[in-house]
RNA sequence: GGAGGGAUGACCGAGUGGCCGAAGGUGCUCGCCUGCUAAGCGAGUAGGGGCUGUUGAGGCUCCUCGAGGGUUCAAAUCCCUCUCCCUCCGCCA
């Protein structure tokens, strides 16, 4: 949630970064601003009548009916007050975090503005397949059968494609550690407070699983089960660097129809996430730094990609700016993104109530972000990318040391 | 799933109706001392809201001892509900 001292302090420059969230954003903000406005007339209010109500050792008769007067007015103010106070938190929890001044102006993904390319799309000289007619020949990903069992957009991926997978994510993690990252197995169902600590709820709440008989929650990403890892503490040693793994899911509400060939977008994926709590001065040159990583692993991967700085109208609730990395899909013939990392500020901090205590005493909000190292999309990536003309796929040398067979499918005998 | 115990400040831990926002300890901050990344001595140290004020300050006041409700003039302390944690048994990867 935004500071609301700091937006009481200056309205206008919340509010005139908030439209370029959306004009739903700002007029959030303008009712929580007036129902702010209520709740700040009310509480000195009460606080006096409060005060009346306290008294040193035993009362005398005069005072105690005193006391009984000033009861009956005090428990309506304070009715008055607990509403307001409802009304108040409502749209706190609705309000998003007010874009960086760095993020594009726009709302779709086509606003996102292209900050670098690097390295060219991959051509061939022969027709490209897509990762489906790839794995076509060897079953590696079954479509048909996870459909079967658990429903569209549910997938098996099986062989040396299972492999090559989790040789991406050994590979991910290791890289990670070796820059300090440490590497975490964390929970994917997860309390409401988690979910809503992260931005998740009430704002995208469609689009996460619910284990309604538990009260617990699916991760969307392991961003939230780290997030919330801290939840409630004060924080002693910043920065704090985590490398999660784990399993995500989503319910992939407004997606019908889009995305719905092969393993591109599905209900559960897996994925390695970076996750830093740092300070307020240090999380721009943070971000900066997971870009970085994020760039370094993708370069290793020898993929081609760009790097787009994404709208601030098509920014989550908690995100002040955002940078995808978009990786050339040869099937698909486009860029498509492959990582994401975005500077939650202290959105989330404030949410989950994540303090630090400066050398003065003071305590403050830290600072939270997170960005993708990499999922199953880019092993799709590496498939299409690394294709040759009998089907066989080639695997950068990068990840035959985390177990991934050095070429996929059978060289094609050149008889 | 069954039985029992517990939830207090950054951490540990006292506290069974007003003298408690809360002993003591640890940690932390500052100072002193000490031939030195130790020990000792002294002082300070909960969070949040509102008003006022300052701009290397503070003052007044309200809320908070897991959460919510109740009893009472008065609740960390009594009652109810919920949540969570722990121990034992059962079950189980």
């Amino acid at each position: 949630m935004i500071d609301l001292k700091a937006a009481r302090a200056d309205p206008d420059a919340f509010r005139s970064a908030l439209v370029r969230k959306g004009d739903e954003a700002a007029r959030l903000f303008d009712e929580l601003m007036a129902a702010d406005a209520h709740w700040l007339e009310l509480i000195p209010q009460v606080d006096t009548l409060r005060g009346r109500t306290k008294l040193k050792g035993k009362p005398s008769e005069d005072e105690l009916e005193e006391l009984r007067r000033v009861k009956v007015e005090l428990k309506q103010l304070e009715d008055a007050l607990t509403e307001a106070e409802r009304e108040r938190q409502a749209l706190l929890d609705r309000v998003p975090n007010p874009p960086d001044v760095s993020a594009p102006d726009g709302f779709t993904e086509d606003d996102a503005v292209e900050i670098r390319r690097v390295g060219e799309p991959s051509s061939f000289d022969f027709p490209v397949s897509d990762h489906v007619d790839l794995a076509q020949a060897y079953g590696w990903i079954d479509l048909e059968r996870g459909a079967r069992v658990s429903g569209s957009r549910f997938v098996y991926r099986i062989g040396d494609v299972a492999l090559l997978e989790l040789a991406l994510y050994r590979f991910a993690l290791d890289r990670l550690v070796q820059k300090g990252f440490v590497p975490v197995l964390p929970p994917v169902l997860v309390r409401e407070e988690a979910m809503y600590g992260t931005g998740f709820f009430p704002t995208d709440e469609v689009n996460i699983y619910a284990v309604e008989r538990d009260g617990l929650f699916l991760v969307g990403t392991s961003e939230v089960s780290l997030a919330a890892l801290h939840m409630g503490e004060i924080l002693e040693d910043v920065p704090l660097r985590y490398a999660g793994l784990s399993t995500c899911f989503r319910r992939e509400a407004g997606a019908a129809g889009k995305d719905t060939r092969g393993m591109f977008r599905v209900h559960q994926f897996d994925k390695v996430e970076m996750f830093v709590f740092t300070l307020a001065e240090t999380s721009r040159d943070e971000h900066e730094r997971l870009l970085e990583i994020e760039e370094e692993l993708v370069q290793e991967l020898e993929l081609p990609y760009r790097v787009v700085n994404v709208a601030a109208g098509d920014l989550g609730a908690s995100a002040t700016k955002k940078y995808d990395i978009e990786a050339w899909f040869p099937g698909q013939e486009r860029w498509r993104e492959i990582t994401s990392t975005s500077n939650t500020t202290d959105f989330q901090a404030r949410r989950l109530e994540i303090r630090h205590r400066r050398s003065d005493g003071r305590l403050e909000h830290v600072h939270t972000l997170n960005g993708t190292a990499v999922t199953a999309r880019a092993m799709i990536a590496l498939m299409e990318n690394f294709q040759d003309d009998g089907g066989s796929i080639s695997v950068p040398g990068a990840l035959h040391e985390f177990g991934a067979p050095e070429r996929l499918g059978r060289v094609q005998s050149t008889a």
